[in-house]
DNA sequence: TTGACATATCGGGAATTATCGATATAATAA
DNA sequence: TTATTATATCGATAATTCCCGATATGTCAA
């Protein structure tokens, strides 16, 4: 993984959207339905299911997804035609140390 | 002290030079001259002393001031002509916290 | 292959941010 | 009072971000 960048995960978090976003990933089960077969936990939230509770349109979303995912807070992992996103807990405590000790 | 809004703090952050500001006033001996009598571990730094090392006018220094107390990550006292800003530890920590826990 | 669906990307208009110079305000000094 | 210095605010332009609809791409099913 590379290094995070903390100006350019700062822009990723400044957006309630995108907030809102890794918040639910936090707890995919609290908050999506279940989705086919594949397990929510293992490899996470498929993209439609989170334009579904977003109130935006797919284009939208799938952006703020690519966004996350360039901050390197979350990653993808395609099965098929879905793509499911998962939070990066790493990344999130190393954000969060960095604020803690170095900022 | 007002609650700590996670969407403004993050925008408050996620610009290199206000990110800078930040981290000089971490350790404003280590960063700054001596200014006058005044503890600069007490009070803070002087708008002046910042502008001088931040490569931007003294406008755009006052206003990423501004921008970092509306978000409640520094503060301001004024002595006389000065208004010196200094770091609010506590609202650090509990982003950091936030982020760690709750995000 | 073709069709259908999931996701990504492109192009754009509106809103916000970055940053400046000019000017206003506040406090002290003369 | 007036002049000087420190800081804040105003007005503006360029750059960036927000968010959309339209379209492209990738994957499976028939």
């Amino acid at each position: 993984m590379k290094p995070l960048e903390p100006t350019e995960v700062f822009k990723a978090l400044s957006n309630e959207a995108r907030l809102q976003i890794l918040e639910w990933l936090k707890d995919p089960q609290a908050h999506f339905g279940p989705q086919g077969g594949v397990e929510l936990i293992e490899v996470g939230v498929c993209v439609s299911q989170i334009t579904a509770k977003l109130n935006m349109t797919q284009s939208t979303t799938s952006q703020y997804l690519s966004v996350l995912q360039r901050a390197g807070l979350i990653h993808a992992t395609r099965i098929g035609k879905w793509t499911y996103y998962k939070r990066d807990e790493e990344a999130i405590q190393a954000i969060a140390s960095y604020i803690q000790k170095d900022l």
